[in-house]
DNA sequence: TGTTTAACTTTGCGATACAAAGTACTTTTT
DNA sequence: AAAAAGTACTTTGTATCGCAAAGTTAAACA
């Protein structure tokens, strides 16, 4: 395929992922709880995305206790801050082609 | 899903599709050739996704001969374009949130 | 001891994407 | 006249995806 859309990033055609993406760029870290609040799918759903992240080096896992509840909390990486801007970048220019 | 993911539409976060419409809103009409050429891919995958795009009215086919060699040619309807510039508006709007 | 909460994992199913092979019709080549 | 090739598909088969729902684990609370 040619022209811009070989650099869209697959992993980010995914409305959810695109959607935990750019929750983890505007904010720090965001816990499993208020990602699935915002997103507003099941939980299940939101961990099988979470983990493909994950496996990609997009985002960082980290658990801890928050008083006495667990607590999942999530960042994305560098790596993965850059992959999606460089999806964004793509998208962009592949926008300004089309109109 | 809340912000303006929502408003994403789904025909088009294939990769091929959105490469047949952004083809489509550049030029007038295209053939199934120059088409199967620009997006390097088989007949067969192009075939069933023009044939996507048709059941959703977002494309006008207009088969012809030209000379003795049968041609079909592919168009964006005022619907197609429609949706398409609604969808690339929406990822304007979530991009610029994001970055 | 039983229930609730958090964060998953597993299961199951329907939809999707794709390549490859097959088809129909026609034209060109041998 | 027979065979090969071109155009535009359709069919088939497979692998993957997305999702909801149900099941799991471990700790906390009643």
């Amino acid at each position: 395929m040619k022209n811009h859309l070989e650099a869209l990033n697959k992993a980010f055609e995914s409305r959810v992922r695109l959607g935990i993406m750019s929750l983890l760029m505007v904010n720090v870290a965001m816990d499993f709880g208020l990602l699935k609040e915002q997103l507003n799918i099941t939980d299940g759903n939101l961990a099988s995305h979470l983990n493909a992240l994950d496996k990609l080096g997009y985002i960082l896992i980290t658990k801890q206790f928050i008083g006495k509840k667990p607590n999942t909390s999530y960042a994305a990486t560098d790596h993965g801050r850059k992959a999606f801007s460089d999806h964004l970048d793509a998208l962009e220019r592949f926008i300004s082609r089309s109109i």
